[in-house]
RNA sequence: GCCCCCAUCGUCUAGAGGUCAGGACAUCGCCCUUUCAAGGCGGAAGCACGGGUUCGAUUCCCGUUGGGGGCACCA
């Protein structure tokens, strides 16, 4: 039998770290075992889903590359099919009408409480008289569901999980106004796209058993449930907005990489050995869904900067730079054709040094940026009288250099520090500031390569006689 | 309240009835060094607690505690 599995998100939010999780969960277990990875939209609410949400979530998956390999089906399109395993439920005798009022219900459930008893639907209206119905209002239909024994399900991350059918009450299979429930669209459709692997957020555990029931009364074969643990955030409590950036999507403004997000998000909760740096294509060689953990992880960014880091360097260095172009165009910056060439140039020193592709583009700018650089704080004070005086003298050795490469100009230099009498650091931490604007960068005589002549001493020159402006 | 799930360094995890309980991130120190990284080397850090079972449990069982999830005419 092929392996079929589906994502199922409702549209009522962005797609966030957990639902893309599960995401990546199917489509690793699907790529393994050669099967189909299918996308289904659950809007049949239609107060909370939103065009937008929809959007989100489509771009959140396509950014991770986790496209569906057909078409989204959407369940509020479904909803006559819907209906109608009602109906045929209905005729089968495994399902029946219900006129309890909401208010009924709701001082039913209060009684309960009050007696210390779980709060269920007592089957009042399981074999009464429909004679006896009210007039003029609509019933539900539930579903007749059995009152004795236990269902179990075999999870392949969970184990045996059973309960006892006495805990579980007749579910709400189609509302008063006539339309179909979470519980048994989800069944339906399922049934109908052939899924053969529902894995999903393990709060969806104790739904399966009602949907187990769904599928003995609809006399289907049930599939395979795998119901993987959630992810918390870092003070353990569910994920949720105060924990900061959620959607996948900010994700990507905050200059990650979709590589590193996989990799990040398939080691939560599931490894294979001490393997941390995963290829997407090893994962799928090696993901085995039944190795899945059962215990909550939490969101670690910290993890994630590092992993993202990572695969930042294992890209080339012409994928970076037109990866960090909009970066740089956020802080303002547009990439020419220079600024290119010294970007791709200069790309190997920078992308060892960045966790992000915000970072890079940060620590990038000084390559593209037009003279005067601005200069920060820091290395204003590094340019001392003392330090300019020698960087004023620079231009001379530099100038007189046969061959400009790395080799040469750090023997130039050094040579030109001993010439002035000052420690090469701080000759070095001079030009540095000359020729970055900052204290931090790439290899000096690497930058200096990269720049060029003409660019460095045309920068020295702007330092020297304090023609840059400060940064802020 | 009822039902279900979970519990190894701060975090993600590996692990087996007998291991010096392993790795990664973070953290600390050293090396390298023109800064910062990267890299190398080293350190500190863990089996929640209480009972069993057993020659021996962190590992198996039960309980406690703590966390999480679910108990709708939401999905």
């Amino acid at each position: 039998m092929s392996v079929v599995v589906r994502f199922a998100p409702s549209p009522t939010g962005y797609l966030h770290i957990g639902g893309a999780r599960t995401a990546l969960f199917n489509w690793l277990f699907a790529r393994h075992h050669g099967g189909r990875y299918l996308l289904r939209i659950e809007d049949t609410d239609r107060q909370r889903s939103t065009e937008q949400a929809i959007q989100a979530i489509l771009d959140g998956l396509d950014w991770l590359e986790l496209r569906a390999d057909e078409p989204p089906v959407f369940q509020s399109a479904r909803l006559e099919r819907h209906v109608a395993a009602v109906q045929g439920l209905l005729q089968a005798g495994r399902a029946y009408r219900c006129w309890c009022t909401p208010e009924e219900l709701e001082e039913m459930r209060a009684a309960q409480r009050a007696a210390g008893l779980p709060q269920r639907y007592d089957g009042r209206w399981r074999d009464r008289d429909p004679g006896t119905a009210p007039s003029g209002q609509p019933p539900v239909i539930r579903l007749k569901a059995p009152q004795t024994g236990e269902t179990v399900i075999h999870d392949l991350v969970q184990g045996e999980v059973r309960v006892a059918n006495a805990q579980l009450d007749d579910m709400v299979l189609l509302r008063s106004d006539g339309t179909p429930t979470y519980m048994l669209s989800v069944v339906v459709d399922d049934i109908d796209m052939g899924i053969t692997h529902v894995i999903r957020g393990d709060d969806h555990l104790t739904n399966a058993f009602r949907q187990l029931q769904l599928y003995y009364a609809l006399e289907a074969t049930p599939p395979a449930f795998a119901h993987i643990p959630l992810i918390h955030g870092p003070d353990g409590a569910k994920l949720s907005k105060r924990h900061g950036a959620l959607s996948v999507t900010e994700y990507r403004e905050m200059g990650f990489l979709p590589e590193a997000m996989r990799n990040y998000l398939m080691r939560l909760g599931w490894a294979h050995g001490d393997q941390e740096i995963m290829s997407t294509a090893q994962a799928v060689e090696w993901f085995d869904i039944t190795e899945v953990g059962r215990s909550p992880s939490r969101f670690d960014m910290a993890k994630l900067l590092s992993v993202n880091a990572h695969w930042m360097r294992e890209r080339s260095d012409a994928d970076l730079v037109e990866l960090v172009r909009p970066f740089l165009s956020r802080i303002g910056i547009t990439l020419e054709a220079t600024g290119s060439t010294r970007l791709t140039a200069g790309m190997a020193g920078l992308k060892q040094r960045a966790r992000t592709l915000v970072e890079l583009a940060q620590s990038a700018a000084f390559y593209v940026r037009p003279r005067p650089i601005p200069v920060d704080a820091k290395a204003q004070a590094a340019l001392t009288e003392e330090v300019r005086a020698a960087l004023r003298e620079a231009a001379g050795p530099l100038t007189r250099l046969a061959t400009w490469n790395e080799e040469s100009i750090e023997s130039a230099c050094r040579a030109h520090a001993g010439a002035m009498g000052l420690p090469f650091s701080k000759l070095a931490q001079g030009l540095r500031a000359a020729l970055t604007g900052s204290l931090v960068s790439p290899g000096l005589f690497e930058i200096m390569r990269v720049l060029g002549r003409a660019e460095v001493l045309a920068r020295i020159e702007d330092a020297a006689i304090g023609r840059n402006p400060a940064l802020q």
